[in-house]
DNA sequence: GAGTGGTCTAGACCACTGT
DNA sequence: CAGTGGTCTAGACCACTCC
């Protein structure tokens, strides 16, 4: 394993300052050399040390030195199912709505088209209403969903729709958007809960990809006083 | 980009239900042939379709199809510094107190100790305080920070604390929890941020772990109207 | 024009799993 | 044994950047 042994001795000259910060790592074929390899073999392990955040490789450029990354945290955001189940209360959904719908400014603005899909529901926790998902499928892509589905979607507890989405419409989902805010419930959310007025929010807005082409819109609104997210895990797991 | 196409290609045939999930995937021989490329070219796609998290590849057997993954995502927690320059604003920070404290009930259960250096502190994007930290170092780990580097902490605009932890104590961050909740701000908050009361906020705890051992613990309070999360990713990238 | 990283090829040997 | 994925080589052409 010579990438790997190449990898490992990159990596402790970089912990120990041999290579200044922003600039300036040995180009491919200085590392081949330096260790008798072929190309490839300095690729590699090059090309890990990108994938671990140690380098930025530029196209007729070279290799670039990253500053060290600041300990990155991230939280999963978890299938309701899932977090029910760790909170041992029962999962339970309302369907609300399903209908085809034309999109407002924001919706166009996110699937890039007019129409779509519209499903609401509610989930809850044993008896308390937590979760309030509106979600918004591109009707070009999906109208056989509504056919042919959406009477079950109620009852789709376990199921994810997003699972529907990939093995019975064939759309691959290759990337996706979030974004989480909070906000204040207004009196017509808060009469939805059955909760106080003005109690903070969590606000997850999710679009999801094929391959560059949005296909669905999920706004998912998380009563705070009963939801939160926690999370456990190794700084040194980078994503992205 | 042939690699690139074939991946693509396999992406969706996994889509379509092609193939089986837990077993039973085209081999690299297979692949090669069938896009008419080299071996390489095929295996640089089935290596980026395991990075994906689509594949399992064992040596000898050969490519199995996973099993769609439960996780919805996650969220990145970006430092203070990095959001700021992708908001395109000037970050500052302003050190309330820095001291040695006794600790609280909910202080003791996090570090598991009595005594912890506290380090207060307020960031600000532009001239909007939107972050508050509330730090606190075990004693019995950190106390020579205390003496040598905390007057200079206001200044760490752009040095996280955590790094003077890893490189000036030596002491590895091997395990994070976090949780994230919101809350409503209370007046004496509210005071402090120079906004209405009840604007809602993100309240973000964090404790550091040196092999099972508590460091840090760090309460971040984020005015919500002025600060989300914001995040993309490939779904089947399992980040545990 | 020299150097860079990105892609691709057609070979090769290895350790491993199945039958 | 034939087949698999893991590693490695020595070439090659490309688009790009810097001078």
């Amino acid at each position: 394993m010579k990438y790997q042994r190449i990898r490992q001795q990159l990596i402790s000259e970089i912990a120990t300052g041999a290579f200044i910060e922003g600039e300036a790592f040995p180009s491919e074929n200085i590392v081949a050399e330096r260790f008798s390899v072929s190309r490839m073999t300095a690729r590699r392990a090059l090309g890990e040390l990108e994938r671990e955040g140690y380098l930025t490789r530029i196209p007729g450029k070279g290799n670039i030195l990253k500053k060290p990354s600041f300990s990155r945290g991230f939280f999963t955001v978890k299938p309701f199912e899932v977090y029910a189940e760790e909170q041992n209360a029962k999962a339970s959904t309302q369907l609300l709505k399903a209908e085809v719908q034309n999109l407002d400014v924001a919706g166009q603005e996110k699937l890039q088209v007019k129409k779509a899909v519209f499903v609401h529901r509610l989930r809850s926790l044993d008896d308390d209403i937590v979760l309030e998902e509106q979600r918004y499928l591109r009707y070009d892509l999906c109208s056989s969903l509504l056919q042919e589905d959406l009477t079950t979607l109620a009852t789709l507890t376990n199921e994810s729709i997003h699972d529907l989405l990939i093995h019975k419409l064939q759309l691959p989902l290759t990337r996706v958007w979030q974004q989480l805010n909070v906000i204040s419930l207004d009196a017509d959310k808060a009469k939805l809960f059955q909760c106080p007025e003005h109690t903070p929010a969590f606000l997850l807005d999710q679009v999801t990809h094929t391959f560059e082409k949005p296909v669905t819109w999920v706004r998912y609104l998380y009563r705070g006083d009963k939801y939160s997210f926690e999370n456990e895990f190794s700084p040194n797991n980078q994503t992205n």
